[in-house]
DNA sequence: ATTATCTATAGATCTATAGATAATGC
DNA sequence: ATTATCTATAGATCTATAGATAATGC
């Protein structure tokens, strides 16, 4: 039963990938540890092994996701920094983003839940805040800084709600122009 | 132990509204029918007389929430039609209303969940946001009506994105900083 | 010998129901 | 007699733990 200390690392790294992606996909409360492991492909009573509790696995499953959110943020920006700006709220603002909030923004899928249950959370969720307000910043057209900085807040802001409001409408036609109407509002300049 | 008709028909409505207050302070899955019920001043095997289930409840407090939301918007629009705008967006981003998630914006606190949970209460939450849309389009500066679509649109995905953002970040500094942002951007016309 | 994982279960909590109770409303 | 509410509980599920198992790593 017992396996290789690699391996063991491994399927702790698998454990906070499937829970960076259920968390989102179904919110904190919305699934067990029983459930998540057995979407790793381990026995429930094996989690206590790797995690002192589910809430510390979801401090470590925002981090991955905060993070890797981050990171394709800055691919777009190091593959082409002219263009980062329209790719990053292009892709963000789609209806393939839209359906899959397992893989998508923490903050859209996971922002709700982080405010309402313990502090564990919240300071990962602070830190990458501040890193895509000062990434945004970055890549908005020159103006004085202050202008800037409150564009790359509105930004964002705008991004996370269109997705909220997308999500939570049942039609179709609605949903898809609450994206396009925030993505031509946001590029129009 | 019976009460009167009227008294029951009052004992249900005090359900729907501490329902609408507590889904948006701890989410669908984060109060239990006995909770809701004993914050109603009564005991949970009641509950089964007055609903059909945990989520038919839930569709009802949503649709409480979002009509009490847009009467909101709305006396503010009886009142001053020209200073609707700036009082609905500087009452909305306030920490206050960060604060008090449980009399606030549904689709800030709620919407997320609404997208997860089971298809029933959906549809309120479509007509209201159409509703919201509609409102704000009427109360924007003049301009093509299609840019003023993407504008109501824009805003209201600003407001809420914005209210997650808040809520979901431990640093009061940084929270507050994201809701003035927000407001300085979306008044400054 | 150590330890990663598994089986089994304790104890709590959740939704929903059954039957008793007692006040209303015919 | 009807019915709104209460008490009690069934059955499922959830977090967490205890002890067994068996492969790794000294």
């Amino acid at each position: 039963m017992k396996v290789s200390r690699e391996q063991a690392a491994l399927n702790r790294e698998r454990i906070v990938e499937v829970a960076a992606r259920l968390f989102r996909e179904k919110g904190y409360d919305g699934i067990g540890v029983a459930d998540l492991m057995k979407n790793a492909g381990l026995t429930h009573g094996g989690f206590y092994g790797h995690f002192a509790s589910k809430e510390d696995l979801m401090i470590e499953a925002c981090q991955h996701a905060l993070e890797k959110s981050l990171e394709g943020w800055r691919t777009k920006v190091a593959s082409d920094p002219q263009q980062a700006l329209p790719a990053i709220v292009g892709s963000y603002l789609t209806t393939r983003h839209r359906d899959q909030p397992g893989d998508g923004c923490p903050a859209a899928a996971m922002g709700v839940d982080v405010a309402r249950m313990s502090p564990g959370a919240r300071p990962a969720f602070t830190k990458a805040t501040r890193q895509q307000f000062a990434l945004l910043e970055g890549l908005l057209p020159d103006g004085a800084p202050e202008e800037r900085r409150q564009q790359a807040i509105s930004t964002f802001a705008a991004m996370v709600g269109a997705m909220v409001l997308a999500r939570s409408v049942d039609d179709e036609a609605l949903s898809a122009e609450i994206l396009d109407a925030v993505k031509a509002q946001l590029l129009q300049d």
